[in-house]
DNA sequence: CAGCAGATTGACT
DNA sequence: GTCAATCTGCTGC
């Protein structure tokens, strides 16, 4: 099942974030079906939050798409070469985020690897939130897009057991000095795919 | 308007 | 381990 609005739109990011471990994200560009499953996520809880890119309600051109309705996609382009994927959450004006740092490929890996310029299948393919979105075909052009078209996520009913999930901090946001520390980022336990990050 | 740093990755020493 | 690639947005002249 394609997980509907009322999902995103909630209020609590950090626990939608909990709960996307184990969703599969599943896109359909060009004729093909590419999907993984999610592994690592972090939380971004807007206006509070300096490692936000909406901290203190900031308003741009990029981060527009943060304050619209929970269930939308917000792709951005980091160090002027990578899209990362993020789901907006909660309501209109409140500008939480989900960024999806990992998934573990399902369906689809031939055009994930083509996508990748890569022959075989490693960790690498999607490990890494630049990586999986080349992957899925995800651009910058899709931000703003709703996520029950050609980007969405489904609930196959694969449950992850409560001591898998673990509780960390987030990857690369040093700079935003206290809030740095707290434990946003959540990963499943010993899965290969989950992003090994800098400086953890 | 120039300069710099960033929710990163991959190529090279 | 080090470093370049190169867009968006902030800071300061």
């Amino acid at each position: 099942m394609v997980l509907p609005n009322s999902f995103y739109a909630r209020k609590d990011v950090v626990k939608i974030a909990r709960e996307l471990l184990g969703k599969v994200l599943v896109t359909t560009f060009d004729g093909a079906l590419t999907s993984g499953m999610i592994v690592e996520v972090e939380a971004y809880a807007g206006a509070t939050d300096k490692a936000s890119h909406a901290y203190g309600n900031r308003r741009t051109t990029r981060t527009e798409v943060m304050y619209m309705q929970g269930g939308a996609a917000y792709v951005y382009l980091c160090y002027g070469i990578h899209h990362l994927f993020n789901v907006v959450t909660n309501v209109q004006d409140v500008p939480h985020a989900i960024l999806i740092r990992a998934i573990e490929p399902l369906e689809g890996i031939d055009a994930m690897l083509e996508r990748r310029g890569k022959e075989k299948l490693t960790p690498a393919l999607t490990a890494g939130p630049g990586a999986m979105s080349q992957a899925l075909g995800i651009y910058t052009a899709h931000t703003g897009t709703s996520l029950q078209g050609h980007i969405r996520i489904e609930d196959r009913g694969i449950k992850i057991p409560k001591k898998y999930i673990v509780a960390a901090t987030r990857v690369g946001v040093a700079y935003a000095m206290d809030d740095a520390l707290r434990p946003y980022r959540f990963y499943i336990k010993d899965n290969r795919f989950v992003s090994k990050g800098k400086g953890l």
